[in-house]
DNA sequence: AGCGTTTTGGTACTTAAGTATGACCCATTT
DNA sequence: AAATGGGTCATACTTAAGTACCAAAACGCT
């Protein structure tokens, strides 16, 4: 892609009669928000991998899918009650999910579970 | 300096003869570092603000620093009681923090203040 | 069809969290 | 000296959270 805009560059100045200010501004603006493009495709792998998900460790605790999602409404503040309605889910369900949860996190506290979750990053 | 750039491209290809490409390639090259270089700058003012406290929003909401103390605790995932060991104080006194907190955080559980704690950058 | 797991839901219980109110101490301000 | 704000602690109460145990429906798999 890279060597296509070089050549179309190269192609455009030899064949147009325009300016020569105007041809070398149009490289510079050009290659100018490649160098920004390029840059940031190359940022976002570390930045956003402390942000990513690591779904291995999901796994490597035994969450199941429910048990997940429940701990993503813990997350956000929910209470039991409220995550019931959010999932269409009894209240006792939710508190079977919470407690298997907790003992998957070796957590004592939906607080903990929480603490425990963001440093394993799987929220 | 972008402006200092851009009239140096300029005056190196109408004052040399060398072969067009290889100014081209020489402007394309130059601009696509200048591009990283700015887009490094700006992207890293935000990555680092995103791990400060803001301390003018615990001003703002008038948080004592008690109250912060054992927000801190609580989003560590500590219960009341451990909160209460951790500082030397009663659970009464954890509790009566704890409730003033809710309130200035305008949250309804500890779960949702840690999240709106988040959310305002304040631990 | 049978097996294991997941998901769901219930009852009964204990513990933690949160509210309301009042009181006291201490330092700072008026 | 009196008022103010922060911090401490208590009692009494309500509500939420969490545990233990059980049971059944639902799902994927062989």
């Amino acid at each position: 892609a890279l060597l296509f805009l070089f050549q179309l560059s190269t192609y455009a100045f030899i064949s147009s009669n325009l300016n020569i200010e105007i041809i070398i501004a149009a490289i510079a603006i050009v290659f100018f928000f490649v160098g920004i493009y390029i840059n940031k495709k190359s940022l976002h792998t570390p930045t956003v991998s402390s942000l990513e998900i690591n779904y291995n460790k999901i796994k490597e605790l035994d969450l199941t899918n429910r048990e997940y999602e429940v701990l993503k409404k813990i997350s956000e503040g929910l209470s039991n009650k409220e995550i019931a309605a959010a999932l269409f889910l009894s209240e006792s369900t939710i508190k079977t999910h919470v407690s298997n949860l907790l003992v998957k996190l070796n957590a004592k506290r939906r607080t903990q579970a929480v603490q425990i979750a963001m440093s394993f990053q799987i929220i």
